[in-house]
DNA sequence: AAGCCAGTCAACCGCAGGGGT
DNA sequence: GACCCCTGCGGTTGACTGGCT
């Protein structure tokens, strides 16, 4: 039983590209485009791949206007603050960002951004008494466009579809910072205890939904916390995680 | 020098959904 | 409405690399 392959695994190649293939796939694009579907561009580029990999190993790697690697702390503001918003929604994430794939994105968020969160998480919850966490920054005025009010839709059930429906119409995914969600605290009381639970498994989306539904999308706590700083106040988005990989009394050197 | 381990990232897999018939 | 084909997406895997012991 089982799906039908996309196309015979015994014919075509896998695995990584040779330069011989990028040059193949790269030159084919530069002459035609893709002016076909992704499954018989392999037969008319001369390549024994499967047109997914085509697809993928384009969009990822060999089209000339994207960047690799070197987020910038602007960028991963962003990401947090998307992230806080519609989860693990990459595609809609990287079209945020300019010149990103969901795919660069996505690792990007499970090498390094969720690492660090979890980390500031685990900080936060055995700060010291002296630990004082910094107010959050004045939200900024709301956005013109009419749908922002709805960025966080506090009755709806769950925290994605509503993104989604805001982003079809048009929205700013920067929602007003006094609006942001923290889904973590909200879904299990802790933010910490729900914070690790959620990133030792894969389905943080699914946390953000309950997160939404449990409470109806109370708003502070750690997540929210920074988002509101990310979203607001680059440098005090800095400031914030600053103080939570560090204790107040460590001396954080300028870089 | 060798082995181990963790981090990174390219690539694969399978599902969802849109469009055409 | 049902079916098929194709694309796009998100989750996951595995190869590679560099640091550490």
């Amino acid at each position: 039983m089982g799906r039908t392959p996309c196309c015979d695994r015994a014919a075509v190649k896998r695995g990584p590209w040779s330069p011989e293939e990028d040059d193949a796939l790269r030159d084919y694009m530069r002459r035609h485009g893709n002016n076909g579907s992704w499954i018989t561009l392999p037969q008319r580029a001369g390549l024994r791949r499967c047109g997914k990999s085509c697809r993928l190993r384009w969009l990822n790697y060999l089209r000339p206007d994207i960047r690799h690697g070197g987020f910038t702390d602007e960028e991963d503001a962003l990401i947090y603050s998307l992230y806080s918003q519609i989860g693990s929604k990459w595609s809609l994430i990287a079209s945020k960002l300019e010149r990103r794939t969901d795919n660069d994105v996505k690792n990007h968020w499970n090498t390094k951004l969720k690492k660090r969160l979890a980390a500031a998480a685990t900080f936060s919850s055995t700060r010291s008494p002296s630990f004082s966490p910094l107010p959050a920054p004045t939200p900024p005025p709301a956005p013109a466009h009419p749908s922002s009010s709805l960025l966080f839709p506090f009755a709806a059930p769950t925290v994605k579809a509503e993104a989604y429906s805001t982003y079809d119409d048009g929205g700013d995914f920067l929602a007003p910072a006094a609006a942001l969600h923290d889904p973590f605290g909200a879904a299990e009381g802790s933010t910490s205890a729900s914070l690790s639970a959620a990133s030792s498994g894969s389905n943080w989306s699914s946390a953000v939904d309950n997160g939404a539904a449990a409470d109806g999308g109370g708003a502070g706590g750690f997540f929210a916390d920074f988002c509101t700083a990310a979203v607001s106040d680059l440098d005090a988005a800095d400031q914030f995680l600053t103080g939570f990989y560090y204790p107040l009394d460590t001396t954080v050197s300028p870089v």
